[in-house]
RNA sequence: CGGGGUGUAGCGCAGCCCGGUUAGCGCGUCUGCUUUGGGAGCAGAAGGUCGCAGGUUCGAAUCCUGCCACCCCGACCA
C-alpha cells in the first residue's frame, strides 16, 4: 500500500482527501472552502473540457462568456429561482479600498458603496436571459444554442475538495427554442451527451432519470440527471439537464414572432457539469495505492521507466518506442531522471494513476521484450518488443473498458430492490448503494424518509417500466419504483 | 451555525500536563561517494518570528485571557 495514503477501509473520507492532496490534483487555499486546482488536476479537467466541448460543438452549440456579476434585482425576477439560491450568494457591496487612517492596513472605503449590489453568479440563467431578450425577436433567431465555461460561487456551509467548494468551474449551456417539443428534445440530447461522456471517457456507469419536485433545480419545470455510485455506496449527481419551460422567458419578457405573426414566449433549457466530475472520477476507480485514471482522461497514458544503466542502445530502443507510441496519438512520458530509483518511480506513477507503465532494461533488450504493468489490475507481463505499440494501444482501450465494467458490476451489486420499510432501512444503513423502492409520489413522504434515514430520492429512472405497488413508507399506492440513496 | 480537532523547519510529528542551557526527531532539500529490475546506503550541511495579540514570571513553545485560520463530523446544498 502507498505510504502516505489512508486506506479506504480505515477512513474513506480521509482516503479521498489524501488522494486529492497527495497526487497533486488540488490543494487547500487561503480562502475557506475554496480550492486550488493544481497542474495535474487541471490537466485532467482540461481533457474533460476538451471532450465535452467537442461534443457540444458537434451538436450545434457555440461558446460565449457572460459576466461574473449579476445585478441583485435580476435574481428576484424568477421566484422559485431566487428561493433556491438566496442562501448561498456572495454579494459585492463596494468597489474601492483605501488605507486605514490608523495605518492598520486597507479597509473598504465606505464612500464607495454600490448603488445596486452585485451578486457573484451562483448560475447564470438570469443575466443570460436578460441578454437573450435583446437577441431574440423572431422565430428566425431560434434556436439559440449557447454554452459558457465559467466559474460560479455558492457559499456552502460545508465544503469538500471538488465535490462541493464555494467556487467551482463548470460549463453551463443555455438554450432558447421556438417550441416546447424542441426544448424538451434539447434537454434530453444534452442528458445523453453527459451519459455518453461519463461512460466513454470517465468509464463511469450512470443512471439517467428525472428529479422529484423536491430535488428539482430552482426555476425548472423538469430536472434530468445522471447519477453515479461511489465506492463507499453513496450516490453522486454527476450532471444535470433542465427543461425550464417558459419560466425564464416570462420572467425576462423574452418573446418572439412566429411564422403566423403571433407573439410567443420562448422555451428554454439549461444544463451543466462541473469540476465535481473530478471527485466522481477519483471515487469511482481509485484504490489504496492512489489514483486510477481511465486512459482517455489520463494526462500521461504510458510512462516508460528505463532500468539503469541507460546504455546508448537502451536509450535508442526507448526513443524508438516513444516515437511509435506518440505516432499512435498516445500521451507518453519517458522518465530518464537519474535521481530516483526505478522502485520509487513505480510507486510514484501508480499513485498518479498512470494507466500503463513500461519498464525496460538491458535484460529486456537481450530478450527482445519489455515489462508492461497495468494500473487497473496491477498485472505485469513481459511482451515482445515487436508490435508493442499496437499492443499498448489496445491495452489502453481494454483498461478503459475494464474500469467501466468493474464499476458497472459494483453498481449492480449495490443496487437493491426492496418492498418493506424494514428492508429499506436495513439496506440504507448497512449495505448502502441504490435502493429501488415504491414511493407514493408526495414530497411529505420523501422528506420524512430523508429525515428518518438520510436517504433521498436520487431520481425516477428513465428506464423505468410502470409497476404498481405500495409506498415503502406509507403503504399508499405507487405507480413505479424510484431510486433512493444516501448522496454526496 | 453546533460538536470535535489541529496550528512548532517544505511535509509529518514529539516537546506543553509538571516553565529553566543552544527547541528536537523522521521524511524531504543541498554536497560528496557508492548505488539503481519495487519506495537506496554512508558521511556532512542548510533550514524555526513555536498561528496572532496581550498578560503572569527573573525566565513562556509550555501557564492565563482574547482572537484568527484551517480541517473533520452534523444541519443545508451541485
Amino acid at each position: 500500500m502507498a505510504k502516505d495514503i489512508t486506506s479506504r477501509s480505515q477512513d474513506y473520507s480521509q482516503w479521498y482527501i489524501d488522494i486529492v492532496l497527495k497526487t497533486g490534483l488540488a490543494d487547500y487555499s487561503a480562502v475557506k472552502g475554496c480550492m486550488i486546482i493544481k497542474p495535474y488536476g487541471f490537466a485532467i479537467w482540461e481533457l474533460m473540457h476538451d471532450a465535452l466541448d467537442k461534443m457540444f460543438k458537434d451538436t450545434g452549440h457555440v461558446n460565449a462568456y457572460f459576466p461574473l456579476f449579476i445585478p441583485k434585482s435580476f435574481l428576484s425576477k424568477e421566484a422559485a429561482h431566487i428561493e433556491g439560491f438566496a442562501k448561498e450568494c456572495a454579494v459585492v457591496t463596494h468597489y474601492r479600498l483605501k488605507n486605514a487612517d490608523d495605518g492598520s492596513g486597507v479597509i473598504v472605503d465606505p464612500e464607495a458603496k454600490l448603488e445596486e449590489e452585485l451578486i457573484v453568479r451562483p448560475t447564470s440563467e438570469t443575466i443570460i436571459w436578460d441578454a437573450y431578450r435583446g437577441w431574440i425577436q423572431s422565430y428566425r433567431d431560434l434556436p439559440l444554442l449557447i454554452n459558457q465555461w465559467a466559474n460560479v460561487v455558492r457559499w456552502e456551509m460545508r465544503t469538500r475538495l471538488f465535490l462541493r467548494t464555494a467556487e467551482f468551474l463548470w460549463q453551463e449551456g443555455h438554450t432558447a427554442h421556438a417550441t416546447r417539443q424542441e426544448a424538451e428534445a434539447e434537454t434530453l440530447t444534452m442528458l445523453n451527451i453527459y451519459e455518453r461522456f461519463a461512460v466513454e471517457w470517465m468509464s463511469l456507469p450512470v443512471l439517467k432519470g428525472v428529479k422529484t419536485e423536491n430535488e428539482r433545480f430552482a426555476g425548472a419545470v423538469d430536472t434530468y440527471c445522471i447519477e453515479a455510485l461511489m465506492q463507499d455506496g453513496k450516490a453522486l449527481q454527476a450532471g444535470t439537464s433542465h427543461f425550464l419551460g417558459q419560466n425564464f422567458a416570462k420572467a425576462f419578457e423574452v418573446q418572439f414572432s412566429t411564422k403566423d405573426n403571433t407573439l410567443e414566449y420562448v422555451w428554454a433549457t439549461s444544463w451543466g457539469v462541473s469540476t465535481r466530475l473530478m471527485g466522481a472520477l477519483v471515487m469511482a476507480h481509485s484504490d489504496d495505492d492512489g489514483l486510477v485514471l481511465p486512459p482517455k482522461l489520463a494526462p500521461t497514458q504510458v510512462v516508460i521507466v528505463p532500468i539503469p544503466k541507460l546504455l546508448p542502445e537502451l536509450d535508442e530502443a526507448i526513443g524508438k518506442l516513444e516515437k511509435e507510441l506518440k505516432g499512435l496519438g498516445i500521451r507518453v512520458k519517458v522518465d530518464k531522471d537519474d535521481q530516483n530509483r526505478p522502485g520509487f518511480k513505480f510507486a510514484e506513477y501508480e499513485k498518479l494513476g498512470i494507466p500503463v507503465r513500461i519498464a525496460i532494461g538491458a535484460r529486456d533488450l537481450a530478450a527482445g521484450t519489455i515489462e508492461v504493468a497495468r494500473r487497473d489490475t496491477k498485472e505485469k507481463t513481459n511482451i515482445p518488443l515487436d508490435g508493442i505499440a499496437n499492443y499498448i494501444d489496445n491495452l489502453l482501450g481494454e483498461i478503459q473498458r475494464n474500469l467501466y465494467n468493474r464499476a458497472l458490476i459494483f453498481r449492480e451489486e449495490n443496487t437493491t430492490s426492496v418492498d418493506t420499510w424494514q428492508e429499506f432501512v436495513d439496506v440504507i444503513e448497512h449495505k448502502g448503494g441504490f435502493v429501488s423502492a415504491h414511493w407514493d409520489g408526495s414530497t411529505e413522504t420523501e422528506l420524512l424518509i430523508k429525515e428518518e434515514t438520510k436517504a433521498t430520492i436520487r431520481c425516477i429512472p428513465m428506464s423505468n417500466s410502470s409497476e404498481p405497488g405500495n409506498c415503502i413508507r406509507t403503504g399508499k399506492p405507487s405507480k413505479q419504483r424510484v431510486l433512493f440513496a444516501v448522496a454526496y
